[in-house]
DNA sequence: TCGAATTTGTGCGTATGTATC
DNA sequence: GGATACATACGCACAAATTCG
């Protein structure tokens, strides 16, 4: 509070973010409550509370109303190996990767035909309006969901192609560059942008996670000869997984 | 207030979000000050203050000490490209993606020596405890804060080099590849694991942001021969960017 | 089963500091 | 300098949920 401080909330909460994250706090235990931080740092109510509003908002800890401030568990996020990604020569640190690099599962589908919106339209280099195969995933590891994807395919490049509909046929389930290779489009370059939000509501319930949770989003699009010929909003929960990418330098 | 209704702060924040959402009040115009809040909508001052704060956790408000409370703009998130980027050939979707590419502007850095803990020695292959070098990059874009960067580097590798400091000697402020082939490190191969989570009270008030915000955290780590020579936490706030990879498919 | 104590969450009034206009 | 507005801080009150004897 004297000059050149930082204020008496974010002081408090910093000193019991150490606590949890160096572990003096672990998962479950219950924070001071806030007549117990007001004696022990000698703040006021305002400031006790406003320090637990902080901690929540980080998603460090979550209020239980009537019982108490609970530091929440943090899962170890799991990796998701994206495209490109193989273990570089003769590397030690990456048989863990490998290890779990390859997140393969169950999956259920939906495939639908529909009209480009304009931000669809934009990712296929297509006009909006344009027929389009749409096809909505829900990926389960162990059972367990964790990914949405939903993705777009043009049907000027797989109309009237035995692999239109991505799960029928004798190519059903398999990659979009498997699919595209029996059809004599030759897959050779793929984009992903990466970005992340609040879960909206349906998310986070088809995914087993609460309100207010974090999800990664994963914009991908796959191009033929410079031309994109798939494209898809992957969605995972951040607090479970987490990306990774292995690139060649230079 | 009154039994089965929601907080009166809730009530006011949801009518001004109604009012952002719909065009009534535009980006870059002033919301009520608190005192006209107070009366407009017959609550106290805690509660404007309350409902105020909500808008700006959500985003869609800054408060401006002295001045008021202003509505964003909606930001549209920048791509950050990230090694491995490159347009593929005779794209013509690529041409925005090279313009604002290289996002590069000024930045200030901390260079100092440490220990490695746990989690930072199991990334560079190395025991914890063995001495680092660490520095802590905040990146500016107009002079706008926009990334903020923690990299660490075994001095079993940069120490009694011309490049141990970053900053310094003659390949200050080089990127890590230029500075490790400098003392002949050739710097072959790079990981980067994307995560998100909301970002803690300093990373977002170094960033210009609001607890509860969210922000994405790669985990960036160069290899020479396999062997981890730098690793490094790049965060930045999601809503106003996403992380573009470009790759080979096969 | 009941009730008391504790704790969070919400709300009110006020005061002070400080940035902006 | 003065007026305005946000930001922080103090102290208090009460409802709802939980815990525990």
């Amino acid at each position: 509070m004297t000059f050149g401080e930082q204020p008496a909330y974010l002081r408090v909460a910093g000193d019991l973010r150490k606590k949890i994250v160096d572990g003096s706090l672990p998962p479950h235990t219950r924070l001071p409550s806030q007549a117990r931080i007001r004696e022990e740092y000698g703040v006021s109510d305002t400031v006790a509370l406003e320090a637990r509003k902080v901690l929540m908002a980080e998603g460090l800890v979550e209020g239980r109303s009537g019982s108490g401030t609970y530091v929440r568990e943090r899962p170890v996020p799991r990796r998701i190996a994206r495209s490109g990604f193989r273990p570089p020569s003769g590397a030690t640190p990456f048989r863990q990767e490998q290890a779990d690099g390859d997140v393969r599962g169950t999956w259920e589908s939906r495939s639908e035909q529909a009209v480009a919106s304009r931000a669809v339209a934009e990712r296929l280099a297509i006009r909006p309006g344009e027929r389009v195969m749409c096809t909505r995933y829900l990926f389960r590891e162990a059972g367990e969901p964790m990914m949405l994807s939903t993705s777009w395919e043009p049907l000027a490049v797989t109309g009237r192609t035995p692999v239109m509909l991505p799960e029928e046929g004798p190519l059903g389930g398999m990659g979009v560059v498997e699919r595209m290779a029996a059809i004599d489009v030759v897959v050779d370059n793929v984009t992903e942008e990466v970005g992340a939000r609040p879960g909206l509501a349906e998310e986070l319930h088809a995914l087993g996670g609460v309100p207010g949770h974090v999800v990664l989003v994963i914009q991908r699009t796959y191009y033929a000869s410079g031309r994109p010929v798939e494209t898809a909003d992957v969605v995972v929960p951040a607090d479970r997984y987490r990306v990774a990418y292995h690139l060649p330098v230079k």
